[in-house]
DNA sequence: GCGCACTACGTACGCCGTACGTAACTACGA
DNA sequence: TCGTAGTTACGTACGGCGTACGTAGTGCGC
């Protein structure tokens, strides 16, 4: 059994060793860790199952004895990385603690820029995942709402920490597959996007331009993000 | 020119129709009408350049004549599909109007599941685009904050809705391509969360479970997400 | 009316995920 | 104690992908 069959389960799930047999070569963790090498140096173009196991020092098909597809391989990737969450005990200031959270995950995705396309596709439930979201639970129990508040606070704030980053690094990570460089590729979109505004069929986005002359503070405008989720769970009081 | 060299370059800028040579068998739109189809049928993982051509009745090769590279045949179907934003003159509350926008963008990316993981990846000016963000600008008139606020909260909009439609299409989407039904995923997975939690390492996620006996309402729940971003914007007063 | 820019598209290359067959190895049941 | 079943290891092979490139046909601008 757990052999070469197609039955569904989930990778946490499946024993890293059982009785029989050669004792594995790598645990869970090399594997993860060699993809996480090749997709923060290379882009997550660079994780394919014949370049890790090179990294691993096996044949390709080896691979397939730990991880029985590539998908499972993303989620352990997400995981190892998960495991760089730094958990402290909470403040009894939740609003604080929630901030930071948001900071570390942002720093997180901006040490990993390949994350976020993965963030977006698997709903985690991976121990170091867990790990994270009960420590969340945890910052926000002096916050007096349901659980269920708590539980959509946590994701509001990933997913609005996850798509302002991706958003940041889209440019950088397309470029990446390209003949040309990011300034190449932004100075013309720039310039498309000026030429359609100059046409005048966008008054108000015309006047976004004019407004903010000087380029945006994305710090700024990622903080104030934060903030601005944090209110909306406040109880006015 | 135009031709086969590589230097950066928007799609939109090009030209549909240029002097010389045979006219052109197709329009863009076709093409990413063509590319939508496929994608809406069988997943993104349709959308291959090899399929596109044989949808539209023509060569792999003659569909480079039209989109140079892969990822311009994902910005023509973004864009397409942008189109389908219907809009309205504004009501001149802009509340309701925001609100209106969020769940219209829902109900096209349930319509178009493939269009969440694009939108994380691309960062569109496309003229489809365009218009819905000059309508967006249009509908928040009377809110007297900046325009850089606004676009702020266009993009926190955005957010969330992209990531709660990732959310509850990742379980579907990722089964598309697994020989097993999206149930049997679900079920393990539910299987493997409860063993988790049924350790007691996880104090606070249990009390989730305990306390929220009945299913999740999710309509509710992303009801009150986009309340909560909106609250996030409305001057206190 | 000549030439050139364009369309059309077949072939080919180097990747990819992975099904499958085979050989070596080791813990367990007899 | 020993056979055997369940592993690990991994080479080969298949069908798919994006796309570089060569060639042939077409029709506008000079």
């Amino acid at each position: 059994m757990a052999g070469r069959g197609a039955e569904p389960e989930v990778i946490w799930a499946r024993p890293e060793r059982t009785g029989r047999g050669p004792k594995p070569a790598y645990r869970r963790g090399d594997i993860a860790a060699a993809a996480v090498r090749l997709a923060d140096a290379g882009g997550l173009d660079a994780v394919s199952m014949r370049h890790v196991a090179a990294e691993l020092g096996c044949g390709t098909m080896s691979l397939y004895n730990y991880v029985p597809r590539k998908e499972d391989l993303y989620e352990l990737m997400v995981d190892a990385v998960s495991g760089e969450h730094e958990l402290w005990e909470p403040t009894g200031d939740w609003r604080a603690d929630m901030l930071h959270v948001g900071h570390q995950t942002r720093a997180l995705m901006r040490r990993h820029p390949w994350l976020p396309r993965l963030m977006s596709g698997i709903y985690g439930f991976s121990p170091n995942a867990l790990r994270y979201l009960e420590h969340c639970l945890a910052c926000l129990d002096p916050l007096e709402v349901s659980y269920g508040t708590k539980m959509e606070l946590v994701a509001m704030l990933n997913a609005v920490v996850t798509m302002y980053v991706a958003n940041e690094l889209a440019v950088a990570e397309r470029t990446r597959s390209l003949p040309w460089s990011e300034e190449q590729e932004t100075a013309v979109r720039i310039a498309y996007l000026g030429s359609q505004v100059a046409t005048g069929a966008y008054p108000r986005l015309a006047a976004c331009f004019t407004e903010g002359a000087g380029p945006v503070d994305l710090e700024a405008v990622f903080e104030r993000a934060l903030g601005r989720v944090l209110d909306g769970f406040t109880p006015r009081g």
